[in-house]
DNA sequence: TATAAACGTTTAAACTATTAAACATTTAAA
DNA sequence: TTTAAATGTTTAATAGTTTAAACGTTTATA
């Protein structure tokens, strides 16, 4: 494989984290059927406590999977796939062009 | 998004969760430079004990990342990254078609 | 058939991740 | 300038994962 397609493979560990887990892929289906939603209104859609969506949205945020826009006391959260798409598209370029 | 596309979602989880171990990583890359290896071989690249790498190659082997070959009383393991590029371009072609 | 080699499996301990409660911060409105 | 609303952060408990030791299984060989 070469240490390129390792260090792309590295790489997507955080994004594989951020993508494997229930909660989080709860939230973004959320996100796709309703476009834009704040915190509470996520809350209130799922059997999670609100600091625990609060932490979900962090991660997929550092991940670059959601954005966020704040708008008085409330934030505004919406999908932003391109990113998280992009790398997955890299690693599989790399991929079939070293280890085949 | 719709249904299709979160359930490739989840479908994906058990291939992201064995992708997002550095360990399980570690073993993918001597295999790619080695392309077949036994239990002990890889033990012996790595810091794991052998019941560690075995289980490790157990996820990976469920995961239909790596095959196996018997023969006597050794295993010869393998990459066989296909199977995981082709759920992850499935996956992107159901996102970037369902999502945009 | 007895013995050794190559593995897998079970189990208990260490480590990590997830959760909710309590607290802190920021912004808007009275 | 208080007060309330919306949200993030810290922390402690719980749940899940990872590891190595001990044990079991299978196959080859003496």
């Amino acid at each position: 494989m070469g240490e390129q397609a390792l260090e792309k493979l590295r790489a997507c560990i955080p994004l594989f984290q951020a993508l494997s887990d229930t909660c989080r892929q709860d939230i973004i289906l959320l996100l796709t059927k309703n476009d834009t939603l704040t915190v509470n209104e996520i809350t209130s859609e799922l059997t999670l406590s609100r600091p625990a969506v609060s932490h979900h949205l962090k991660i997929l945020r550092e991940q670059g999977i959601l954005k966020m826009e704040q708008q008085g006391t409330q934030r505004y959260y919406s999908l932003a796939f391109e990113n998280a798409i992009d790398q997955l598209k890299q690693l599989i370029i790399t991929v079939e062009d070293r280890c085949y």
